[in-house]
DNA sequence: CAGAAAAGTTGGCTTTACCAACGTTGGATC
DNA sequence: GATCCAACGTTGGTAAAGCCAACTTTTCTG
């Protein structure tokens, strides 16, 4: 027959009466097939870090996409907004929007390229310097919430396995 | 550390000069800090996930989010949508849309609950079964696809790793 | 020189997740 | 029993992210 429906129909309290996992909804656990899926398991942790770092940067004034064009800009040097989208993995539109933002909260200096017109040069300011150092650190703490469960060892290996999934994915499909 | 298994993937060590991840763009590689930062790697690892299994389920007329419900329903028997939400991560209101879908194409069907008239009872019907054996399917290629450059045991260690800190964020927020 | 390709910009589209409100219903409390 | 509160389903709307198409200017290639 059926099982009954909706077990527990006051989700406050908990029977304890299943072994589910740990934080879920009493007798709510996600189905197995989920469970068990890489794609669901990275997407719902995606949502989550979007959430925490999204957060996070949101209250110190900041964007996520932030990080990645300014720690490109002092890694690399100056650099063009196509340089810049292929390195992080935007598109050149988008890319457009955002150095607008950066450029007018001056972390950032967007100039002609007199040696090919076409480009622009885009390059970091000193207080785009001192604006990435907050997001760094801000990053780091938000980031340490994110994986918290994980031992150091544990979280290197998290990055080393989704780095080489990565590098996989680049090789067949440019991002 | 394990020796390296494919081509040369050590991102954790950078001679500054030529040494490039296989697969990105010539001399563009992403700012370290991208690179060893655990929300980037997941986040980006999600965007390919989302485009290949969406793919994957475009190209039998399905969704992502039609796995979840119907196994939901397979392994939890006939439920209410907000049951359903709760299982999966999604919110009332989409599930309202999203078994409109299903209901619509004969995957799924929806009761009031004459013991609870506030509930619906959404039961998942033969055509449904048989749709999700091609979901899974399909999704099982897709995500070998994902994680191809991954060892078996790689694979269940992400998933572990991934796993646990899904547990702990859904305790901390549920979602 | 002609054509292809790259760069920047504008504008728009889709998906995804989320939120707010509402009416309905049931349970809890006094 | 009357009242308050919580859950459910539904509608509608919002915001961000990623992506695509078109167009102009400029450079490279054959």
């Amino acid at each position: 027959m059926q099982p009954p429906l909706d077990a527990c129909s006051d989700p406050t309290r908990g029977l304890g009466l299943s072994a589910v996992e740990p934080g879920w909804p009493s007798n709510e656990a996600p189905p197995t097939l989920l469970r068990t899926a890489p794609s669901w398991l990275i997407n719902k942790t995606a949502l989550y870090s979007h959430r925490i770092i999204g957060e996070a940067f949101a209250a110190i004034g900041a964007r996520r996409f932030h990080v990645g064009l300014l720690a490109s800009l002092v890694e690399f040097g100056p650099s063009s907004q196509a340089s810049l989208g292929r390195r992080c993995g935007f598109d050149r539109s988008d890319v457009a929007e955002m150095i607008n933002e950066l450029a007018e909260a001056g972390h950032v200096e967007r100039t002609q390229d007199p040696s090919d017109r076409r480009r622009n040069i885009i390059q970091i300011t000193d207080a785009g310097r001192i604006h990435l150092e907050r997001l760094t650190a801000t990053l780091d703490a938000a980031q340490q919430e994110l994986v918290a469960p994980l031992s150091a060892d544990e979280r290197a290996d998290l990055a080393r396995l989704l780095g080489r999934v990565l590098d996989y994915q680049v090789g067949r499909h440019p991002l």
